[in-house]
RNA sequence: GGCCGGGUGGCAGAGUGGCUAUGCAGCGGACUGCAAAUCCGCGUACGUCGGUUCAAUUCCGGCCUCGGCCU
């Protein structure tokens, strides 16, 4: 018995995916599965790229702005979500067209992750706020105590990867090393199609550009100051989308908006450009 | 024409007679639960021609060039 089939389109930010998958989609009866970890949140739709209503009526669209951004998702979670929406687009007998550019959530549905429990909200907290008191270097000589196999293959400017081995060995009594040694679990069995889109670098960066600019013409700085006005927690993922503290600092005339433009779209290049490398691996 | 001040890697911007900042952009890479995050790595650049020196981007001179002032 061949496994049913899941069609994955990844690539960089403004690479055209989107409007890719809703063409197959159309095309192929799918439903169109979110597989980027800012447009899950229910935040932003201008700044994150979300699909258009148009789009959304057109064919279905799961997982795009349907968490409240006060509390950060994870990659276990995603996967979690996705499974459950692959699972009922094959028993609709659809096609499921997961899309995104988030390499650690694609590669979490496909391998699955190593089975470590849930990290208490308190002692992820209180880790933060160890690290950010003591810095960067004095965090790292103190891991090197407790989780020396951590600290030997985490740079001392690592902070959220040396944040994340501690409270693990904090929550679990294990260090994160020994936990990845446990066969990872729950990815995805299933036919998988992948299309990887990768525009030449120098369009890719136009493309960056010139979105970013369209995204500011359809109203992405009132949005930013809308969205910043809710007073989130700004260590909060959504609080970290690109742009958003530029377009703030615009909105509130401490920058002029030409400056953070230019600023966000320099953070956009970059980040695309992280993209691609996690997809070429 | 004269005087003065500049000419440093793609850009910005320090500096020094030998050890050749830094920031931004760019490029390569990593990535197991906040990932649009968080990191790691990569550039003998010093206008030009000569001189001084064991050694010149750095000192001296000519030239070119940019800016300012003067006639």
């Amino acid at each position: 018995m061949s496994l049913p089939p899941v069609l994955v389109l990844a690539g960089p930010t403004a690479s055209g995916k989107s409007a890719l998958a809703l063409a197959l989609a159309q095309a192929e009866n799918g439903v169109v599965i979110n597989a980027d970890s800012m447009q899950v949140y229910d935040a932003l739709p201008i700044l994150t790229a979300q699909p258009p209503e148009a789009a959304r009526e057109t064919v279905p669209h799961r997982l795009y702005g349907c968490l409240d951004p006060a509390r950060p998702c994870s990659a276990a979670q995603w996967v979690e979500l996705a499974r459950a929406e692959i699972a009922a687009a094959w028993a609709d007998g659809r096609l499921p067209i997961v899309v995104g550019g988030t390499g650690l959530y694609l590669e979490s549905l496909r391998q699955g992750l190593s089975p470590i429990p849930e990290i208490p909200a308190e002692i992820r907290d209180q880790t933060r706020a160890v690290l950010a008191e003591i810095g960067n270097e004095a965090f790292h000589a103190r891991l090197g105590q407790r989780d020396p196999a951590m600290a030997a293959r985490l740079p001392p400017g690592d902070s959220q990867r040396m944040a994340r081995a501690w409270e693990v060995l904090a929550a679990t009594g294990r260090s994160l090393a020994d936990w990845q040694t446990v066969p990872r679990q729950g990815g995805l069995a299933a036919r998988w199609l992948t299309l990887a889109l990768l525009p030449p670098r120098e369009a890719l960066r136009a493309a960056c550009d010139g979105r970013f600019a369209a995204m500011v013409a359809a109203g992405a700085v009132e949005e930013a100051a809308a969205f910043l006005a809710r007073g989130l927690d700004p260590a909060l993922p959504a609080m970290k989308v690109l742009g958003l503290r530029e377009l703030g600092a615009a909105a509130r005339g401490e920058l002029a908006l030409a400056e953070a433009v230019a600023v966000a779209q320099a953070a956009t290049r970059a980040y695309a450009k992280r993209q691609v490398t996690w997809l070429r691996h």
